[in-house]
DNA sequence: AAGAATGCCAACCGCAGTGAC
DNA sequence: TGTCACTGCGGTTGGCATTCT
């Protein structure tokens, strides 16, 4: 049995918004709320328009304190460390850029931010084509063993090496004779600038020590592996919190500032079941990997997707590829183990936005 | 200067989740 | 417990603006 319409399509105006329509649209809703029923809205107020797309006209545009354009190159990393973390879950990383819409960041990746990277990766594979062929040359004068697995020797940031996945370290079959971004060392590269600063051309790579709402730092921990710690925001909210919905209204708190909304949705958070752990999280979200492919290439997303690595085991890779994808802005490992803190993360989060 | 190509963004569409009954 | 209505989300499209040839 087919849905029955949510509207008369054939009464409804459909495009572009007039400035009549929208000062209906915002002076009702700022005079009385949505009233919880966005489908009998417009008939309220004489619009005839669709109520999701009245909705949408509100969200994403008549919403007060939105922004528009105007992307700072912090919230470009912002935006591309999300990305890398949980996919294209735009709601939820719209909740982390106040004032920004889902459907602008959408926009704003499929249109610049994805293109911005892709150059960067090119840029990439031409210095690692250029860089593989002078490391082949030399391990041809020194007659050594494999030039995919890093050692301290050849390393340049040994610090790095132990969080590598199997399938980093392990190459990676290719059919084609064009260089993909296989080599070890610029994945690692690329992955590290991903989750460094995406701005900057040039390495050295700059981590995200500085204060901001988002990265407050990073440590270093006793084996010299780099643990990032993001203090406000969740772990993948959309896993991370249960399946009530309320990752959709962790998503929304940015901009319904109601006391009664954000009471609502501290009983949710407080209720939330903290026990899943990275893996667990990434690996019910295969689809967060979608449109990777031109970052690792698609043999290693496929690896990834399928949750196995090139040596076959599945044991620990979820882990380790969890700490090398999430870093920067999601991960929060000590906390989620710990079982508390991501509730008060997220909440701190929510506190914030309101502040704002 | 004009047409074509590309970029960009607002809006639409359809599906999935959720709650009410 | 099942059905239905509503909401929210992500993918896609249409059309205007800008750039290129």
């Amino acid at each position: 049995m087919g849905r029955a319409p949510c509207c008369d399509k054939a009464n409804v105006k459909k495009g572009p918004w007039s400035p009549e329509e929208d000062n209906k649209l915002k002076s009702y809703i700022e005079q009385h709320g949505t009233g919880g029923n966005w489908i009998a809205l417009p008939q309220k107020i004489g619009l005839k328009r669709c109520g999701k797309s009245c909705r949408l006209r509100w969200l994403n545009y008549l919403r007060p304190n939105i922004k528009h354009g105007g992307f700072s190159e912090e919230e470009d990393d912002i935006i591309c460390s999300l990305y890398i973390s949980i996919g294209s879950r735009w709601s939820i990383i719209a909740a982390q850029l106040p004032g920004r819409t889902d459907n602008d960041i959408k926009n704003y990746w499929n249109t610049r931010l994805k293109k911005k990277l892709l150059g960067k990766q090119r840029k990439e594979q031409q210095a690692a084509r250029r860089g593989s062929s002078i490391k082949q040359e030399m391990m041809k004068r020194s007659g050594g063993g494999s030039s995919m697995v890093p050692n301290s020797s050849n390393n340049q940031n040994p610090q790095w090496a132990p969080g590598l996945p199997p399938a980093l370290l392990a190459p990676i079959p290719y059919s084609n004779q064009e260089p993909r971004v296989n080599d070890h060392a610029s994945i690692r590269k690329l992955l590290i600038k991903l989750g460094g600063r995406f701005s900057q051309d040039d390495l050295p790579i700059q981590l995200h020590g500085t204060s901001t709402h988002h990265f407050a730092n990073y440590n270093t921990s006793s084996t010299g592996q780099q643990i990032y710690q993001a203090v406000n925001i969740p772990t993948s909210p959309t896993d991370a919190f249960n399946s009530t919905g309320s990752a959709t209204q962790f998503a929304q708190a940015q901009s319904y500032v109601d006391e009664a909304e954000l009471n609502v949705l501290q009983g949710k958070i407080n209720s939330f079941p903290a026990e899943l752990d990275h893996q667990e999280i990434v690996y019910n979200n295969p689809q967060g990997l979608d449109g990777l492919e031109f970052l690792c290439g698609e043999g290693m997303v496929d690896n990834i997707r399928i949750g196995t690595s090139i040596s076959g085991t599945e044991s620990n890779f979820w882990g380790e590829m969890s700490s090398l994808v999430y870093p920067p802005v999601a991960s929060n490992y000590g906390g989620m183990q710990q079982g508390t803190d991501l509730q008060e993360c997220a909440f701190g989060e929510l506190r914030y936005h309101r502040a704002n």
